[in-house]
RNA sequence: GGGCCUAUAGCUCAGUUGGUUAGAGCGCGCGCUUGAUAAGCGCGAGGUCGAUAGUUCAAGUCUAUCUAGGCCCA
């Protein structure tokens, strides 16, 4: 027979007809899907849709206005775009406003690079004006970024913390926390470096080598004291620094609570040290280590008094803290809170003064009169003499060691205390309330998060807000040019901010005091009528906690506390905490409901993304070379409360996983061309059985997606439809549907019934998936459009995005057909087996060339067989199905898991049918149509 | 060094209060189909559940330690 002998009852046939594209063109077609939702202002017509609707609202959280996005900023935006539209899908009015961090560190180093100068050499208010400008830029870069991965949202109109009613805002809010009694002014160690006269920040500073003095010495014990050790003589603890110079600024001696100490003779005398770290002082003095006969754990030397190594006067506690360690030195840590970071943390804890008798040169200051004048490095050699003198220098040498360095000069860099603006937040139970709130009122998930952010905020010190930098929000307070008083109050907050609205924060260093002050201000101390300005400006994250007054509570469409803050998990620490401790000072109340964190994006290897080892995946080229919907829905299926990994070979699985949802569509597609829901859909209980088992199916399916859309748990979303697809669909329904749909009557029942479901089944799976894959959705949804619209399957919406997602139809629930598929499809897998082993024998090629017979002795099973006696060759797709009770001559296969059934597998009687395919006896029987069966005859007699 | 998290087939995920031979899909191998065709169907091979020790009649599941990796601190 000739290829068109064959083919003659094609065109008798309905086979699939639609114009989606079997390949996606992702790249090139996302691009113009977006320039047409741009112009039909999609977001607005969303906006307008849900006007009056239950609000829901996801804040975002500002990304940095640096650098292009990588893939943690890209994940994190998508899953935010997953929330949101799923939210708007069920029918929420949920408005994004996404938001970006403008001031800061980060863009000021960038500046410096792109000028090719520092700090001391700009015009702050010149600087300025060029740090917005290059915010602004990246704001741009990012924003187009963002689109492009298909996130919906207020693009046009963002938050960005350097606007100026964001600015003023945050001037506010400092005013306000201030007036409260949450702010002072306090001491703070920093890096200094002496030759510059500047602070530095900890990016600022470079590591080197630097010889320094090594020295160990006494601190003699008080007598009358409750002591440990017996039959001790003058008794005194052992520390060791390299810096000499923090010694008259020592105000303790610091012990590990479990750490082993012992007494041990020297020259006469009896000095403490860590018991481990005996060797290490002995080994230096050149003698044996003494014998050792009482040790006390650290804890039971706490608050014994010492005598300061400088200044007799004073008396120094022993306290306990986590940083000793027994690397070096002899486990009693000197703790100068002025002169370093761990000291000026274990000080705090102790409330010990946190002395710092060293100016902006690094020259000791009156304090010390012994010393006055003197620059620190100098001042190492005279306190090291004066201990000797004392009789309390134990050893001395020079040591070499990594030390921190200015990366201007290069010259070793110190640690000064200096006066820095801080957060009380222990006042007014600040802390309390705040505890209070994330263990109460706010739901974290993945649920460790509490407990995460619940151990951060037991610890946390005070909240140090001033930064001696350029760019960003200045500390609002004035002082009093005679008296030094601090001024700040409703009337300057006021005036600054309105100042600040019209001319951005740049005005506080355009403008001077006087101008930024009403007029006739005078110092409430003094009634000096001159002040000057702070020069220093607020940590960034100070902007970006006040975002729940600047956004959440000024832009009508928004409320506060938001339903829902989703960032990475380094926000613990970061905005959710800075936010929480605002909202918190503000009123009394957290600024979110939910909370989600988001794990990082590592390379395939388990490791960070790196550009210098290669295993690095931008999301732009990703966009650009497979589409931003196979980025998508490669965050939509792992789990992204972890870390998640991805590669290209990750990335060309999920690919492999979106064509089979896209074929998918494509079949339903085209087996629905020419079904109108309007007018040929067939009631639900004219269904045929299957097609209501699939109504059921289906149901279940929706039901578990919107569970796990509703726990934010999309990869469950994805492995649900993608499953569905596969197995429910593909492998089984469509499959088995193939014959109904191509050869039954066009209009008839039984291929009404079944377009009736996949109609249902294709709308729904648009809806549902649409949150994950935007773009393809709205493709399949525009084909579906083309098919017909109805009201009744919301087809009605011009886009997916504006549908609603399907609801509940409880009269779908069928638990009958439930029972009776779950063990159909189980003889069906055992048929299967059974054909491929007839297959392989060569007896049969194609499912139609089989007649399968069966028999079972279970009745549950029997009974089961008979009931779907005539829907069984379908549902195997073979020609032939008989139930024979005793056929004991032939030879049977068992089930493997139905160990009750047997199969039979033979050729089919009949011949081949050129029309259905079918293998019939009864071909031939009508003269008129000699190479068909019955069924095909009576189709096309009828026609 | 500290706080927290993660670890089940090559990959992405399931594994109820500890209870038969640890599941699914993808990928892979082999075959079928050529009326979803740069598609579709079937069968099959893949796992000492990160390691070790323990609790228990019974551990992927509970406990401890370790290893690898991550976030935040120091």
């Amino acid at each position: 027979m000739s290829q068109k002998e064959i083919n003659k009852y094609q065109n008798t046939l309905n086979l699939p007809d639609s114009p989606f594209p079997m390949r996606a063109g992702l790249a090139k077609q996302e691009p113009e899907r977006l320039k047409k939702w741009n112009e039909e202002k999609l977001y607005s017509q969303i906006r307008e849709a849900r006007k009056g609707a239950e609000k829901f609202i996801l804040h975002d959280g500002p990304p940095y206005a640096n650098g292009k996005i990588h893939n943690g900023t890209a994940m994190n935006k998508i899953l935010k775009d997953f929330v949101v539209k799923f939210k708007t899908m069920s029918g929420f009015d949920a408005p994004y406003i996404p938001g970006w961090d403008c001031h800061g560190m980060p863009i000021e180093h960038a500046m410096f690079k792109e000028l090719g100068k520092s700090k001391h050499e700009v015009d702050q208010v010149e600087f300025r004006k060029g740090a917005r400008k290059y915010a602004a830029k990246f704001v741009d870069i990012q924003r187009n970024q963002f689109k492009r991965l298909g996130v919906l949202g207020e693009w046009n109109n963002p938050y960005l913390t350097m606007n100026p009613n964001y600015e003023a805002d945050t001037v506010r809010v400092f005013g306000e926390l201030y007036g409260k009694g949450y702010i002072y002014k306090g001491m703070k160690p920093i890096h200094w470096c002496t030759s510059c006269e500047t602070a530095l920040a900890e990016a600022e500073v470079e590591y080197d080598n630097h010889t320094s003095p090594s020295v160990f010495v006494k601190f003699p014990v008080l007598k009358e004291q409750n002591f440990p050790f017996e039959n001790c003589k003058n008794p005194s603890v052992v520390i060791w620094t390299t810096t000499p110079w923090t010694l008259p600024a020592n105000r303790a001696v610091c012990l590990k609570a479990d750490l082993d100490y012992c007494a041990v003779e020297l020259d006469g005398e009896t000095i403490i040290l860590a018991t481990e770290l005996i060797g290490n002082l002995f080994s230096k003095l050149e003698k044996n280590i003494p014998e050792i006969t009482e040790t006390v754990k650290g804890i039971e030397l706490e608050g014994l008094m010492l005598k300061h190594p400088i200044d007799d006067n004073l008396t120094v506690p022993v306290i306990l803290g986590e940083h000793v360690t027994t690397e070096a030195g002899t486990g009693c840590v000197h703790t100068a809170p002025g002169h370093g970071q761990e000291d000026y943390q274990v000080g705090l804890k102790y409330k010990l003064e946190v002395a710092s008798p060293v100016n902006e040169k690094g020259h000791f200051t009156d304090d010390v009169p012994e010393y006055s004048g003197n620059f620190v490095f100098k001042g190492n050699k005279l306190i090291i003499e004066n201990l000797r003198e004392k009789g309390i220098l134990i050893f001395t040498e020079n040591i070499s060691h990594s030390y921190p360095h200015c990366w201007r000069c290069h010259k070793p860099v110190i640690f000064r205390a200096t006066e820095q603006w801080f957060i009380n937040v222990d006042a007014h139970d600040m802390r309390e309330t705040a505890i209070n709130a994330v263990d109460k009122k706010v739901n974290w998930l993945p649920a460790a998060s509490k407990q995460r952010i619940l151990s951060m905020l037991q610890l946390r010190p005070d909240w140090c807000l001033s930064r001696q930098r350029l760019w960003g929000v200045p500390i609002p307070v004035f002082y009093c040019k005679k008296c030094g008083a601090e001024l700040l109050n409703k009337n300057t907050i006021n005036k600054l901010a309105e100042l600040v609205e019209k001319e951005t924060s740049d005005v506080w260093f355009a403008k001077s005091a006087e101008e930024l002050l009403p007029e006739g201000t005078t110092c409430s101390k003094c009634n000096c009528t001159e002040f000057r300005k702070e020069t220093d400006i607020l940590d960034v994250w100070f902007d970006s906690g006040v975002s729940n007054r600047a956004v959440l509570e000024r832009r009508e469409q928004l409320h506060v506390p938001a339903d829902l803050y989703l960032e990475g998990s380094d926000q613990h620490r970061g905005w959710f905490q800075v936010s929480l401790l605002i909202a918190t000072g503000l009123r009394g109340e957290p600024p979110y409901k939910n909370v989600v964190t988001n794990g990082w994006t590592l390379a395939a290897s388990g490791e960070k993304e790196s550009k210098s080892k290669g295993n690095f995946i931008d999301p732009e080229s990703v966009c650009n070379k497979m589409g931003a919907d196979i980025l998508r829905l490669w965050f939509g299926s792992v789990n992204y409360m972890q870390d998640v990994q991805i590669s290209q070979e990750l990335l060309k699985q999920v690919a492999d996983s979106y064509r089979r949802i896209r074929n998918t569509f494509k079949f339903l597609l085209g087996n629905i061309h020419d079904y109108n829901p309007e007018t040929d859909a067939v009631d639900y209980d004219d269904l045929l059985a299957l097609d209501k088992y699939m109504l059921h199916s289906l149901e279940i399916l929706r039901g578990k997606v919107t569970e796990a859309y509703n726990e934010f748990k999309f990869y469950r979303v994805f492995h649900l439809i993608h499953d569905f697809c596969t197995v429910e669909l593909s492998a089984r329904y469509c499959d088995i549907l193939k014959d109904r749909l191509y050869v039954e009557a066009a209009s008839g029942l039984k291929r009404r019934s079944a377009q009736t479901v996949l109609r249902k089944i294709c709308v729904d799976i648009t809806k549902l998936i649409a949150p994950i894959l935007s773009f393809t959705a709205e493709e399949v949804w525009q084909y579906i459009c083309e098919t017909a619209v109805s009201e009744k399957d919301g087809t009605n919406a011009e886009t997916v995005h504006l549908a609603l997602l399907p609801t509940e139809q409880k009269n779908h629930i069928n638990e009958e057909l439930e029972a009776d598929y779950s063990l159909l499809w189980s003889v069906r897998d055992e048929v299967l087996k059974v054909l491929e082993v007839k297959r392989r024998d060569g007896i049969i090629g194609s499912g139609l060339e089989a007649a399968v017979v069966l028999n079972t002795q279970d009745e549950k099973l029997s009974a089961l067989l008979k009931k779907y006696k005539d829907a069984l060759p379908s549902l195997f797709i073979v020609s032939q199905t008989t139930l024979d009770e005793n056929a004991d001559n032939e030879k049977w296969s068992q089930g493997q898991e139905l160990k009750s059934l047997k199969i039979i597998v033979k050729k089919a009687e009949g011949v081949k049918c050129a029309r259905c395919w079918n293998y019939s006896e009864n071909v031939g029987a009508d003269d008129k149509y000699s190479d068909l069966c019955s069924r095909c005859t009576g189709i096309i007699g009828n026609e």
